[in-house]
DNA sequence: AACTATTTGTACCAAATAGTACAAAAATAA
DNA sequence: TTATTTTTGTACTATTTGGTACAAATAGTT
């Protein structure tokens, strides 16, 4: 087959010697890790993944070895994104705003997909807790990386004088981050509008 | 084969035309939401169910229909159980410590299990969302059942000035369901002891 | 053009899944 | 005893699962 479309493998990589690859490494992993994050990794089948990462069988498997490897990869994918995500967003609206924008951007998925997706690690440390091991470990290891974040930009906030709250920054980010898991579940169980509101509100406080 | 054993429906029903079963359908129904509870519902084989029901297949489908009826009435005796929980609990210590026994149950969990089983409910509702609308439309349905119970006991705690805050009771029971969902995560997600501890402190303010 | 290295397409595989078919077993009713 | 009703044990089935085998395709190298 000839190629039609230009990919990264193209212009970064020089041509090696042997058929070259017909598709964006990056391009199908993205689209593998966004599929993982809204359907759950039990539930993404290796079909499933073929069809959106618009790739082959023997194609996947010469590339990322396994479906489990594949989802680790996409763990990392997923915590590099959100860190640099959270990191421009601290340089242009300050940490205690960056921490706002996590808040009313989680909420707003509802609208906008009709569900809330939540975060990757939260999601997939819930299944693969005592069934894959290995990703479990991961699981774990990235979501304090997410918690140092957090707690981070919570000292910058109290430095900065945007938080007065002389609390330590672990139990302020702690307080945080567990009203933001809770918010995922209560949203997906049908929480009203009104009480959503409240939870916003009382994220506010815990950062004041 | 002999029976060996009595079972409720040897004393409760009248031996009628047939051959008798062997196995009691409370006990059996109780084995297998337990075994739910801790597995989730995909992650649960129909080869688990009957192991641990100790019946074999052909008298699960006699009795049971399909493992998602089964399910559908697992979950409507995990919320029968926990209300009549929280009701005698309520008699005995008041509205306001039985609120407060909860957290510290799901708590001790970790130290008994290793790991903390949560709630089958939420359990289920992040599993079966988009997936079993059937279950999921139940879920929801049981979820509010369980949010009235609460805030029916914070109201109860007001009347009584156990709690002071003049907050809507929604409002108040609210803000406690949400931190309580949120330590299930937090703590499954690895969460220090002086975090968990900090987060019952929050509850319990919550509360005041 | 011949050779080598790599990717791709297709067919296959073994295990696990939820669910059925059906005869044998065990009880009551006649 | 015989007929009827229900449960139980075993074998089977169709589908889906993640994963392999292998030849054909496509490139660079000589």
């Amino acid at each position: 087959m000839y190629h039609l479309v230009y990919n990264a493998s193209m212009i970064n990589k020089t041509q090696t010697r042997g058929r070259p690859k017909e598709f964006d490494e990056t391009e199908a992993l993205t689209a593998a890790m966004h599929y993982f994050w809204e359907h759950g990794y039990d539930n993404t089948s290796l079909d499933n993944l073929l069809e959106v990462m618009s790739i082959k069988k023997s194609s996947f498997y010469a590339t990322f070895k396994s479906k489990e490897e594949l989802f680790s990869r996409c763990i990392d994918l997923y915590r590099q994104h959100s860190l640099e995500f959270l990191n421009t967003l601290n340089k242009d609206i300050g940490p205690k705003q960056t921490l706002l924008a996590l808040t009313t951007h989680t909420i707003n998925e509802l609208e906008e997909f009709g569900k809330v997706k939540g975060c990757l690690l939260i999601n997939s440390g819930q299944e693969c807790y005592n069934k894959y091991p290995q990703l479990s470990q991961q699981v774990t290891k990235e979501f304090n990386t997410f918690n140092n974040m957090f707690e981070k930009l919570v000292k910058e906030a109290q430095v900065l004088g945007e938080i007065r709250s002389t609390k330590k920054a672990s139990i302020i980010s702690g307080r945080y981050m567990n009203t933001l898991n809770g918010l995922v579940v209560t949203i997906q169980a049908g929480a009203s509008p009104e009480l959503i509101n409240d939870l916003v509100e009382s994220l506010k406080e815990i950062l004041e």
